[in-house]
DNA sequence: ATGATTTAAATAGTCAGATCAGTAGCGCTG
DNA sequence: CAGCGCTACTGATCTGACTATTTAAATCAT
């Protein structure tokens, strides 16, 4: 419990953790928490992988696998004479859960919540049909199990947010795509990340989520694929008001 | 000067690299190939970093770097001790680009272009929308130099698959939305494997799809964003017919 | 002086061997 | 038989060196 957040605060030393446990990981957040701050921004080229190594006190095979995990992200990318740099926004697989992961902290702007929410309304009417054509009945089952997490959730917004997590990631599996299950895995991601918005919005309002959610479950049990997509913009038309009140919230 | 032939390297080098190279992202391509046909099924066990290294001809260092890029998409999962176990095919980042570009030679099945299809029904209405509304006029200069791309291609098939891949690269773009971007990227990987399919379609069919798309441009230039989205909607269609004829010619 | 060519330097890429740390399986103890 | 340590195996990290590539400075020819 007792997190070291090691603001990399360019100490010389700053390692005086002296343990020698996994590290990698760690470096590999450093690096891209770097990269994500603007400390090293678009274009720029990174300290050389030996500086690199002696400033976070690990050595060099460390730095340059971690290198080699923000270059498959397409964080970064190393040439022989010229370097580590930084890639264009473009090129960042925001798309991975572990990117997005570490983009938000830094740029939790309203520009990506709404391209996420964006991201939601052009597929999840359709993966709530799918699902409904093609869901298990283990599936169906999981989902309503969620549900009456929400539903028993009370006052406890953290288990509310996670069951409603949770809900959203069966129903994305449910529709039998892979490319849907990932996108949900993203989804999640970025709900993880709103999730102090969610536990602002009173009691009725997450209330009338729980009814919109018990929709799908019942149009999914009826094989209604028009009732699932109608449900699924229902469920989509609370999450964009609520986006908006956190918003306001916000700026106050 | 004294080239250092080292091992015998039967890597079939069919080209004049006879120096040595960058081994590692061959080594990479290499270990995902070995996943995706099943040499390395979901759940068991890599051989060991050192005896992959003797399998490979090179180093430790450049299969533990391999490796970390294959977790860094979830293909696989090193513990100490356990060894490198492969991941279930939930956790592969299927959306990753260069995943996909690994795993479309050996598991070309229908479903995976079901799916790609299936997302590209969900979004694309919705990204010609948004680009109708978003898109800058050098967006929509590009789009119809690619539209003049396609028209003028004639009987050349691959010309014409490379300025319809470049022309929905830029029109998702032009969503101005980050992951439906990235999800264009996507989908212009699933393009490029699907070229062969797309070769066969007739010279009039391929002039309904100029047509198609001269439609979106006119849209985007109109500022309408519903008639960009009918016009996504048509271009689907096509693609969808034309799916369904390859399908039948694949299974003569 | 100018342009082309050669040389040098800097950096990522690769290699080799060693040590550290965590865990599954086995043997020991009770 | 149950519980507990011991050991071997494997990935994780460290160290130090060498190689290959490419930019940039230096040199040479015109």
């Amino acid at each position: 419990m007792n997190e070291t957040p090691k603001k990399a605060d360019e100490a010389t030393d700053a390692r005086e953790t002296a343990r020698r446990p996994r590290v990698m990981p760690d470096v590999t957040k450093a690096l891209a928490s770097d990269i994500f701050s603007g400390r090293y921004p678009a274009g720029s080229s990174l300290p050389t992988e030996n500086d690199l190594g002696v400033e976070y006190g690990v050595s060099r095979t460390v730095i340059r696998e971690a290198l080699k995990v923000l270059a498959a992200k397409g964080l970064v990318l190393s040439r022989p004479r010229i370097g580590t740099v930084v890639c264009d926004q473009d090129n960042w697989n925001i798309i991975d859960p572990q990117v997005l992961a570490w983009h938000a902290p830094h740029a939790l702007d309203d520009k990506l919540f709404d391209a996420i929410l964006e991201t939601r309304r052009a597929i999840e009417p359709l993966v709530a049909e799918l699902a409904a054509a093609r869901a298990t009945l283990q599936e169906i089952a999981d989902l309503e199990a969620a549900w009456r997490g929400m539903a028993g959730a009370g006052e406890d917004p953290v288990a509310f947010s996670r069951s409603d997590i949770a809900f959203h990631q069966i129903l994305y599996a449910a529709s039998h795509n892979p490319i849907f299950r990932q996108i949900g895995n993203l989804i999640d991601t970025g709900l993880k990340f709103s999730l102090e918005a969610t536990a602002t919005i009173s009691l009725d309002r997450r209330m009338e989520a729980v009814a919109a959610h018990r929709e799908v479950v019942e149009a999914l049990r009826m094989r209604d694929a028009e009732a699932a997509r109608g449900a699924a913009n229902r469920i989509l038309d609370l999450a964009a008001r609520d986006l908006v009140s956190a918003k306001k919230l916000k700026n106050n």
